[in-house]
Order: structure tokens, then sequence, then C-alpha cells
DNA sequence: AGGTATTTGTTCGTATGTATA
DNA sequence: GTATACATACGAACAAATACC
């Protein structure tokens, strides 16, 4: 009753088996998991429970899909460090479908959201970029 | 020219049909969105498709799901105002899974992540916090 | 060049479980 | 208790993109 994962292994299950593979270092970075079907065989269950297990993971940002080739590990990217005004505020959301076609922004991938006094904003994929507060040297 | 908007149905249009009428008010926060046997008759797609379109429009935070309920407009949360120094960093990305369940993170919602110089990190769920520089009022 | 195999993407159908009304 | 609705899982088929030969 407690343990309501007996028996059959869910999706979550699998994503989190995958999940310490990857943690583990035994999948790294750029390296293909491995192919639905061959997940669904191992593990004994349906291609689409497998797929939901890798879209888990993809949420998560810890892989990308390549259409035709597979799911690959994603690759740390150093962040560019972007300075903005003390005035500014900082906030974060999902990017629409229109601004992850734009950025090419893998899934599960944030918008950093930087809004100026004047209501105008930057956006930038929050996997490539880190903020900080420009050190206010202006005059008074 | 290709296809005007001619041919079945699929769930990114689906998804862009309720985009709209969440965009346009039709949808107001909080109500619910039509159910998922529901969006398939009226379309003319399977449960599953349509299924598909609710998803995506979870991943943009623009829906959740309530179990037993349905799927509901996400209403808009007043951001708490989180002051940082100059020295923090500021990022964001998904929340593990102890993490969204820890802090009740919707489906679709990243968290941000402030690294103070020692290292050490605070986080915040992206949906409810915003950020601003805390001016330094210290003495010379 | 072409052709085949692999892999993910999409869609359909069906069934069952679980939570809410 | 019944009905509704989302969650999970199975099976199947075809499309689209990639890789390999």
């Amino acid at each position: 009753m407690i343990y309501p994962g007996r028996g059959p292994v869910g999706y979550r299950e699998l994503a989190g088996l995958l999940r310490d593979r990857i943690a583990s270092g035994e999948l790294r970075p750029g390296q293909r998991l491995p192919s639905e079907t061959t997940l669904a065989q191992t593990h004994g269950v349906a291609r689409m429970t497998a797929r939901e297990a890798l879209r888990m993971l993809r949420a998560e940002g810890l892989a990308a899909a390549v259409r035709g080739y597979g799911i690959v590990v994603r690759e740390h990217v150093e962040p560019e460090l972007v300075l903005v005004d003390a005035e500014d505020r900082i906030s974060a959301r999902p990017p629409s479908p229109h601004e992850r076609d734009m950025y090419d922004v893998p899934e599960g991938v944030s918008m950093l959201v930087v809004t100026h006094p004047d209501g105008l904003q930057d956006l930038y994929p929050a996997d490539r970029v880190v903020l900080a507060y420009r050190r206010d040297s202006s005059p008074d």
C-alpha cells in the first residue's frame, strides 16, 4: 500500500534508471541513450512507455532528441555572462513555440527574462546564459 | 505555397487553437479547458492526440492538470520580490523530480538559481519569484 | 547517385487505474 | 455509489529524418 511501484516497471522507474546512468557518468554528454525500441525490449515495456521515460529526461534538460538519430545526453555549455542594470528585474518562464524556434531552445529549457524600467524585455536561453548585476557606478 | 490551413488537425494545431482561446480571454485563469474526451470528439481526433495538445500547453506553463477534475488555465500569481547581491550569479534550470515535489512546482516551470560567491545556491520557483538588485547601502 | 535500415515523431485504438465531483 | 477526468500502459501503423552502404 505504501509502495505503489511494486511489480511492473513504470516510466518513472525507467527514467530513474536512465537518470542514474547519466549521473554516474556511464552515459556521457553527447552520447546516445538506448533507443526507444531497445529500452522497450530490455525492460519489457511498450515502446510508448519507454518513450514517456525519455520524455521525462528531456523535460528535465538531461537529454535532447534528434529525429532519425537518437536521444543524446545534453552537453554542458559554458554559459555566457550577461550583465544587467541595477534597475532591471529578472524572471524566467517557458518559451513560446515561436521563441523556441527563434532561439533554438531545447525541450525543458526556460527563458531568462530581463525587464527594464521602461517595460522592455530582453530574453536569453537559460541553458546558455548566466546573469549578474552590473555594479552601479553611476553618480547621483 | 504548401498547405494554407488544410489537412488533418494535429496536436500542434489543436494546441494553437486552445492557446488562442486562452490569449483572447475566452478561457480565463482558473477555468477548466475542455476535457480530453470533449476535445477529441469536437475536433475529430483521438483522445491521445488531444492529450498531446494539452501536454504542450502545460509545458508552456499556460495550463495545469488537476487529476480527476480537469485541466485549468494557470492563474497568474503576483511574484514575490527577492533581492540579490551584485556578486550573485543568476541562472535557471528545470527542477529535478525531487525539487518539483518539494517546491510544488507545476509542469513547465523552471527554478531560478541564485549562486553566491561561496558557491551556495538559493532556489526559487520561477513562476512565483522575480529578482531585483539589492542596492548596497553599506557605509564605506 | 540511390536504397535500406534505424530512430524518433505522430496518430490511432483499447484497456485499466486513480482521483475528484 | 456513480460518473467524469486525468494517468498509465499496452498494441499497432505510418511518416520523417538520419545514417550507412
